[in-house]
DNA sequence: CCTTTCGCAACTTCTTAAGTTACGAACAGA
DNA sequence: TCTGTTCGTAACTTAAGAAGTTGCGAAAGG
């Protein structure tokens, strides 16, 4: 069984193996044997990523996935975007607050919170697909 | 009922509280009723704080809680990390991966999440609980 | 056609957080 | 010392979300 939470794992992982044999398609049941998960879910997950333009997807015979574009035009950041759920802003939906301190300290903390979205967002971005792929030492792009 | 996740949304909006008023001692059932929530929950959040040495706790009459520290020298980090649960550090438990590629991603996310983390630290640290607890608009400490 | 493969909806299972109940320990005041 | 208040904590229930599963239709190739 997959460890929970685990659809920015499952997906920074299958793109980075697709990165290292490019021409390849692979199919959901491919991917999730070496994810051990199964197909539905991979395709729950790259479908996310298909609508991001990151992934073409094909059905029927010789179907399957491949990468859309070359990997390394595709950052992490890509990744975590398509996916669109925050690891951070938390769900702090703007709810009707009994009190002014509660006002006060949410807006606070939201503002915060986006600040760090925001630095997350720019270190995944330095950081491409296919360096992950190859196993040379990752360069520090700070 | 609370929405998810909300420890630490209760433990700052709780402390934020006392330091308007701060000589005043509260008992869990008044707190629980003021965040809609109930005395054992905030018993436990509380209980982090005191540990953290944030907050005392009496038991018998006239008990309750009450700051241990001027609330001008409680930051948001300090809260934060009393809690023990990071918001962003993901449960990524180091785990014996099957492939070469699976380590080295989950390496490179590690150390992502970690600066992230520390970014976030820095930023809640440059708050206090007096700011959020007094009406003027807060500082911008960058 | 017939098989493969994705797309998707519906359902079940698992996990976690919150909420609840219950009771003992500590303490204050009469 | 007795009594009522309040925290401390364990154990259980409930609710929500994520993963896993099943099933079937649509598209595409051979």
């Amino acid at each position: 069984m997959m460890k929970r939470n685990s659809r920015l794992s499952l997906a920074l992982h299958t793109l980075s193996h697709m990165a290292q044999d490019t021409g390849r398609t692979q199919t959901s049941s491919e991917i999730a044997d070496h994810a051990s998960t199964n197909p539905v879910v991979v395709r729950r997950v790259l479908g996310k990523l298909r609508n991001a333009g990151l992934l073409t997807s094909e059905r029927g015979h010789s179907g399957g996935w491949r990468l859309a574009r070359p990997s390394h035009e595709i950052t992490l950041a890509d990744v975590y975007l398509a996916l669109e759920e925050s690891m951070v802003a938390s769900r702090l939906e703007p709810e009707p607050h009994s009190c002014q301190v509660e006002r006060h300290l949410e807006g606070r903390v939201i503002e915060i919170l986006n600040e760090v979205e925001a630095t997350l967002i720019d270190r995944l971005a330095s950081t491409t697909i296919a360096e992950i792929g190859s196993n040379k030492p990752l360069q520090e792009n700070l």
